[in-house]
DNA sequence: TCCTCGCTAAAACGATCGCTCTATCCAGTG
DNA sequence: CACTGGATAGAGCGATCGTTTTAGCGAGGA
């Protein structure tokens, strides 16, 4: 809450350094992002950063990655919200996927998987946030894929198999700097989906 | 060669710094990995990888992730070439790197994915020796389900789909220290290319 | 024997890393 | 007004980064 007991159209210093930091660590992995640009790029400085943050860079990270993990379970909601059929519904998700890369120019993809990958070895809050981040997101699938008419084994098996073809398309979406690997991945989706069968809706 | 004229067995100085390189670029991905730490790791000193490799960092870094890629390769092409019904062949690659996996500890994953995202805004070569890569291993896929009688446009769709099941999953497993994500990928994938349907076998 | 040259060895450079520290600012309270 | 405590500002710490540089090693040719 801002001055004037009215939610501020400038976010607080500790959001902005939150949004940014997600922003560099998807475009740049958790090593290759430095604290100090994290001040540059939220126009905070060192000792606001530590201020709200004084478990460091590592903190900063656990932050931004929830962050990003809900703008993209955001955006995972809408689409699948936007079709009946499950089908339908997951391959909407590649499509939201490959426009909001294409329009970023290649560079904003999955928010966690950069970070997750960098800290593998390590037993860090880095590498719980990203699991829980990848766990949330399966069940937002299995959960249409259920209401689909799928059973809860198979929901729960396709929704893995749909977030995983989804993660490993938008890599090599950026890698090619082209949509259609996510476009080919969202018709092949519907169609494993459909391929369950679906009941006709009542 | 090495000494009295015989193939030494221990690799060259060489060999060993694309060997040394390309795990631990794997595991921290590219900034994450330092020259040092190559050095100290493959038994070389910094003037032997710089007199290797003039290019610096990043010219080790392309020949390590070439090298990744082609035991990556070499992986996906024995489990292929095991089975004859495409879908088991595409089944065999999710077990076989789920093994691999498992038996490192779920750290050594796809050898160009960490590499990829990190170096994804710049134009250096890392960045094309990773979508070779990935090309190259398409191909590999896109080669077994045409022989198993899919359409050229199908064989590349699903080839592309595949790969990012594969390359998501592996992610998946890594994070979630299980061998489920793949397994299930790998099932549902065999599924994808089953519903294709399989020529007779003459 | 001497010289060459591919290769190894390590000291040292400037830059940047994450982080600590002290100083300052400013709205709220008595 | 003085005082307090959350928030901001930035200089500076030791460590490490990628790289350069210089010196030394040892086998092969003249």
């Amino acid at each position: 809450m801002g001055r004037y007991g009215v939610p501020m159209q400038t976010s607080s210093t500790r959001d902005r350094i939150v949004v940014a930091a997600s922003r560099l660590l998807q475009r740049q992995g958790y090593v290759g992002t430095g604290i100090k640009q994290i001040a540059q790029e939220s126009q905070a400085t060192l000792g606001s950063i530590y201020h709200f943050f004084p478990g460091g860079k590592e903190a900063v990270a656990v932050a931004a990655i929830e962050h990003g993990a809900e703008e993209f379970a955001a955006l995972l909601r809408t689409a699948l919200e936007g079709h009946d059929d499950p089908a339908e519904a997951v391959a909407a998700c590649s499509r939201r996927l490959a426009e909001e890369l294409g329009a970023s120019g290649w560079t904003d993809g999955c928010p966690v998987t950069a970070a997750a990958l960098e800290t593998l070895g390590t037993d860090s809050q880095i590498q719980r946030a990203c699991a829980a981040a990848l766990r949330g997101w399966e069940e937002l699938v299995a959960d249409k894929l259920l209401r689909g008419g799928l059973s809860a084994r198979d929901a729960r098996e396709v929704a893995v198999t749909v977030m995983a073809a989804l993660e490993g398309a938008e890599v090599t979406a950026q890698v090619s700097r082209s949509a259609e690997p996510l476009h080919a991945t969202g018709r092949q989706l519907a169609r494993l989906v459909r391929s369950y069968g679906i009941p006709p809706r009542g």
